[in-house]
DNA sequence: GTGAGGATGCAAATCATTCTCAAGTGTCAG
DNA sequence: CTGACACTTGAGAATGATTTGCATCCTCAC
């Protein structure tokens, strides 16, 4: 009945309502990364009447707490997903808008000695990659 | 008198104005990576009448005629430079807003691999590095 | 069970950016 | 020179995502 997150945010303290275990679960069973309007409308599915202003108080809510991450993807429009799992990366379809997760050890480890090189310690960094399918037989 | 980019606005082929001259101007000169409202500020000292649409306009005629580049530091504003110079990113350090380039040729080979091995062709990318100024003594 | 502090819904406000539109400018034919 | 056409500009209105003010409602430690 409780959904992954809400369980996260009652270990946290955070003090639950109605609106923010439909927003907690909304997320938890989101296997993709839905903007904020799509959060809206699967909320709504659950519980028609909350409203606009109180899925993007909890979903800053959620993120400032950690339990979950903010993206963009350069559309003007956050989206957001779970943070529990292996931190990773995206690289969007820019054809179908399609986001596929990578993770990539080496990547980050580079950016921590251009970081450490710049005199700088890393703190946080942003990365994606945005390409169109490739027909396998040609390659590059 | 005419400033580098104005040159190229030139050799594109693209139709000047007083207008474009001095925003092609305010760029040439800087050497930063200014917003859109110190883009104005500074076109004003130039023309105290040029209104901040068409800063945002020639703006736009620039980055399309891929002559200057849109930045997003994530902090809701576009910034933009010249797009001249070798490919590079940038690290913000998130203390004093200071903006470190760099430029990395094993990062750019890593992400076209990570690409192709999603079977995808690498269009475009973004990275930024986020840090604060490490103390030379400690290390990490 | 109660109360204080926090949360909600709604509408209005922000903020960056784009658009509308009337007026201005440049180029060229006649 | 004159008019026409295409494009540009400034001002302000419009947009779209996000935040906020406010009156009301709910949660949770006591
Ligand atoms: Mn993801
Ligand atoms: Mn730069
Ligand atoms: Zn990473
Ligand atoms: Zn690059």
């Amino acid at each position: 009945m409780t959904s992954h997150i809400e369980q996260l945010c009652i270990e946290k303290g955070l003090k639950m309502t109605d609106q923010r275990r439909v927003v907690a679960r909304v997320l938890s069973e989101a296997n993709d990364h839905p903007d904020v309007e799509q959060v809206h409308i699967r909320a709504m599915r659950i519980d028609p009447n909350i409203s606009i202003a109180t899925v993007y108080r909890s979903l800053r809510l959620l993120e400032e707490a950690s339990i979950i991450e903010r993206l963009d993807f350069g559309d003007g429009r956050s989206r957001y997903e779970e943070a529990c799992e292996r931190h990773h990366h995206h690289l969007i379809d820019i054809q179908t808008g399609e986001v596929i997760e990578f993770i990539n050890d080496e990547i980050e480890e580079l950016k921590r000695k251009i970081a450490h090189d710049l005199n700088y310690r890393l703190i946080g960094h942003r990365l994606e990659l945005y390409g169109i399918k490739r027909r396998t037989d040609k390659d590059e």
